[in-house]
DNA sequence: ATCATTGATATGCTTTGCTATATCATTGTT
DNA sequence: AACAATGATATAGCAAAGCATATCAATGAT
């Protein structure tokens, strides 16, 4: 519709897109009809306050008045503060892979394995040359996303109501995923050898501890 | 309602109020009710996207996604940005004036002495220590939007259309009112010539910084 | 004491966001 | 070829925003 509107929806579109989240991952987090998503990131809904903060807190955004004035400045750290404008493919492809290991933890809490792997994702994200390895990114990302869409079990896995039920009688992860689980992992830390083995003079990864809920840090890139 | 809701609801009644702006007033600006504005000011009502630019727009604000991981480094950037917090009485009371200059200037475009006057207030406003001659200020500003008020002839002052209506067949100015205007500027001259005469060595032009409750005075001539 | 301004409320009415549930065409994967 | 994920769309119904118009109490100015 308006101008200034389009420029808020198209900073909603860009921040899911760079988080790797789908219409229905986002609708899921933010219990937002995914109809409804798609019909505001078209421009075709005149989307209400309340739905825009929910959809704002669920893309780690906040939502600012700020005066004109400071408006110059204000781009320039948020441009500051965030790395790269758009999100490359590879920022992306992580981001993703992150969602699906969040995922997973929700069903299979307390496994270190996940913790290890998205420690691993996490120091990935630190490489500058990461994108460089596209191709083996999505090779690990998609063994990992394979293993939250086992039949219709985990179906729901995105919703609270079943993030909260796994939490309770935690589930017991067949060998064979255990097993993918732990190739990714060691294929990630190979990944991160051969970049840091690339730039050796790389400081070392300045993000030191790790939230269960971490996703909160994906910055778009 | 929801925590951020209310934060962006306090932004837009503070800006209000240090514009000196009655709620019918922003009305007429932004063509939202002012029953509605009154509604939405108390939190009671679940604002459209459009309406908040739209009352945003009128207040020179701008609503930004912010990543959440530069949300201090915006605020910092507005809290230094601007350097009043929240707006002193004095500058309230000179937003007031200067929108009750601004109307009449809709109404009796190409007069000088209105021209005189926003100049006038303009630079009062970059006076430290205008605070203390709030009730000279008071005393100008009750002498200028009694100018506005005079009969129903003018009750429709702050629409649009009657604002283009009155550009095009610009009507004569009584001369007591005339007069007055010219009393208001000498006057506001006067009130300039005491202050700085009080802080001789005030930096040329201090423009120290932008204000929150800094109108866009430059827009309409 | 009269009158204008302010903000809060109320009422009737229309519009529209939002939910819930599906379907569909594309695309990419196995 | 079968299958899953994606984004766009549709329908029906409910709730609420939004508009227009008025009234009212409190405050302040003349």
């Amino acid at each position: 519709m308006i101008y200034a509107t389009q420029d808020i929806i198209d900073t909603l579109k860009g921040a899911r897109a760079a988080k790797g989240l789908s219409q229905r991952a986002l609708s899921k987090r933010t219990g937002i009809p995914q109809s409804h998503i798609s019909k505001i990131e078209s421009g075709g809904t005149d989307i209400r306050l309340s739905s825009l903060i929910e959809l704002a807190r669920a893309l780690d955004l906040d939502l600012k008045l700020v005066p004109r004035k400071a408006v110059p400045a204000v781009d320039s750290v948020v441009r500051g503060t965030v790395p790269t404008v758009s999100a490359t493919p590879a920022i992306r492809e992580l981001n993703r892979t992150l969602e699906a290991i969040r995922n997973l933890s929700a069903v299979y809490p307390n496994l270190s394995e996940l913790k290890q792997l998205r420690d691993g994702f996490h120091a990935l994200k630190t490489l500058r040359d990461v994108g460089q390895k596209l191709g083996a990114l999505r090779d690990i990302g998609k063994r990992i996303r394979g293993l939250q869409q086992t039949g219709s079990n985990l179906a729901k896995w995105g919703s609270p109501i079943e993030q909260s039920k796994a939490a309770h009688h935690e589930a017991n992860i067949p060998a064979e995923h255990l097993q993918a689980l732990r190739g990714a992992v060691s294929a990630v830390q190979n990944l991160r050898n051969r970049l840091v083995h690339t730039q050796p003079w790389q400081p070392s990864p300045p993000r030191p501890a790790y939230r269960l809920d971490d996703v909160g840090e994906d910055e778009d890139g």
